[in-house]
DNA sequence: TATTGACTTAAAGTTCACTTTAACTTGTAT
DNA sequence: ATACAAGTTAAAGTGAACTTTAAGTCAATA
């Protein structure tokens, strides 16, 4: 099977002109095309998939260009690629974890507003802190110093 | 306690001119300031943690700006700001569950890099697909044609 | 008293990731 | 045959989120 430029934007929920632009940035290797026009192939896919990630975990396209060209290289870079692939697992944690933290800080907001509506009005909820760790603005700096009050 | 705008700003990971500039698009309300200069205290850092969740979840300033403009007005607006938390959360469960497919993408490339550099070659798993279903790329669309060739 | 360092504003500059425009080509339908 | 839809490139334009610059204020220290 093959598709069109507009097809597969439609199924990555992007402008063609995006994937144009990709193709520009060198993210989009090998795209075979057919009297001038982009002909997307299953092959294509694979990393169709992988660059969706990427572009979800906000990775640079600077960066994932430099994936493209390791892998272009072929098995040379293999452990290069490896260990870009480890660093941006990681890189995932530790947005994972701030997600989870915004979810639970939302949580609170909910009930928060839920309290503040029945009671119609948010006083009896405002000195109430969310004892959630979001920030480590909870964390003391070091030079820390006393109210000039 | 208190704290100047170099303190935040490494407390919350940003460069003191980041403040300066969310102070100026008006989406750190009520900072004190004493001599011109902002002192930050801890009222601030309830919305700090907010602020930051905020971020953290790529909510565009201007709707950042727009849920402090309805906290502003005071208790009219609870109905409309525990909307917007509602809907936040929905955009942040989305998030997470596309980070998450993200992470088992980023796993098997894990498992793929350590079976190829162990075999010195990325022909042994180059025919592999993963099965993971990141994207909605794996559905056929509507208007699929025949190959070409 | 003079200097230093951390702050201030307003305005201009930068970066990134697209998006739009203009001029053109190609494939399909009438 | 002609029109139209969908593709193409190169280049210019856009918008968001900062960042830098320039010129100045203020408090503490030598």
């Amino acid at each position: 099977m093959s598709y069109s430029i507009k097809e597969v934007a439609d199924m990555m929920n992007v402008a063609p002109s995006t994937l144009r632009y990709y193709d520009s940035m060198g993210i989009l290797p090998n795209v075979k095309k057919v009297n001038g026009r982009r002909i997307f192939e299953d092959k294509d896919f694979k990393w169709l998939r992988v660059l969706n990630c990427m572009k979800n975990i906000n990775m640079p396209i600077s960066k994932i260009k430099e994936y493209v060209e390791l892998a272009k290289k072929g098995d040379s870079t293999l452990k290069e690629r490896y260990n870009m692939i480890l660093e941006q697992k990681k890189v995932i944690e530790k947005e994972l974890k701030a997600l989870q933290d915004c979810y639970k800080e939302f949580e609170y907001k909910e009930w928060y507003y839920e309290t503040a509506i029945k009671a119609g009005t948010e006083k009896v909820v405002l000195n109430i802190t969310s004892t959630l760790p979001t920030l480590e603005i909870d964390k003391i700096p070091k030079n820390e110093r006393k109210d000039e009050k």
